[in-house]
DNA sequence: CATTTAAGTCAACATGCCTGACATAAATCT
DNA sequence: AGATTTATGTCAGGCATGTTGACTTAAATG
């Protein structure tokens, strides 16, 4: 086997595998009439309730015009509130309505059973290998912000070599 | 730690993980006029040296009149060569030319050095684990195809649970 | 009071996907 | 031979998601 044909069969892997993971998601969100960019958003707010646009804008790596229209239709809709920061008036505290709630968790439903069909299917050390690789693969520079977002591990997580 | 956690980290993880694979050939792309799809078609072209614009089309998963353009731009741009069939001139075989196999195997090198290095990182047991889960994410019914497409795994293979 | 910050808006544009309809040439079936 | 199917290409129109740049508004801050 050539040297190279590790890392193809590995980014071929990561291609179908990424298509599947999306699949179900985007197929429920078409009868909202929604997209792969308001799943993002009602992931994020709903998982971060009272984030502030700007920090979403942070996390999605898009510009407040991208997200404009999107936010919008998920206010318009009723899946996501807006309200005055406490503090600061400017803000716009982001929040998931009850409707928002039900549909993230929807939404999330849809692929924890992919995944967790995987693990089910799979040796038990394999979640933790598949999470340290995942994150191996994030910039060095990135790893801390997002480390700071997800849940923690709770235990069984593979140590980088030193 | 709540029972949805875990699935949630994973979820993000691969959001993550994601769009720092395709980054760097993202970013490489730009300075051709090149975007991702250009990127799949020189990949599986590159792959599979003869294959039908039919053959690519089931692989994208995509329509002809999207693969068009893209294509049309490659061909013109001196990145693929289209022959006729030799048995069934109907059809039009896609090869790489020397300029495609170059930009090609310069846009895996990107995604080999992320890959790689992080591989490095971690046990050796990883990339089975990793290559096993990405497989197991696949839908059951693609994977018979999927497999057939992929370079053969050398060995220390994790089986799935019977 | 001047400046900065958070957010929103308007315009123009590019990419990459879609559906539907139709065209062409070559292979295959009857 | 003639009809049908197949492989590919093309035209038209549309939608989702992103971009850059310029500008506005309101509120906080120096």
């Amino acid at each position: 086997m050539a040297p190279s044909d590790d890392v193809t069969r590995t980014i071929e892997l990561l291609f179908f595998a990424y298509r599947a993971f999306t699949h179900d998601p985007d197929a429920h969100l078409e009868s909202y009439g929604f997209g792969r960019a308001h799943h993002r958003v009602l992931h994020f707010v709903s998982r971060q309730p009272g984030m502030r646009v700007a920090d979403l804008l942070d996390i999605l790596a898009i510009t407040k015009q991208s997200l404009a229209p999107v936010l919008k239709q998920l206010v318009d809709k009723g899946f996501i509130e807006q309200h005055e920061g406490a503090h600061d008036r400017r803000e716009r505290r982001l929040h998931v309505t009850a409707a928002g709630a039900r549909l993230s968790d929807d939404l999330k439903a849809l692929q924890a059973q992919r995944l967790e069909t995987a693990f089910a299917s799979l040796p038990a050390p394999t979640r933790a290998h598949v999470e340290a690789f995942l994150f191996a693969i994030i910039d060095e520079q990135d790893r801390e912000a997002v480390a700071a977002l997800l849940p923690d591990v709770a235990s069984g997580g593979i140590d980088p070599k030193r």
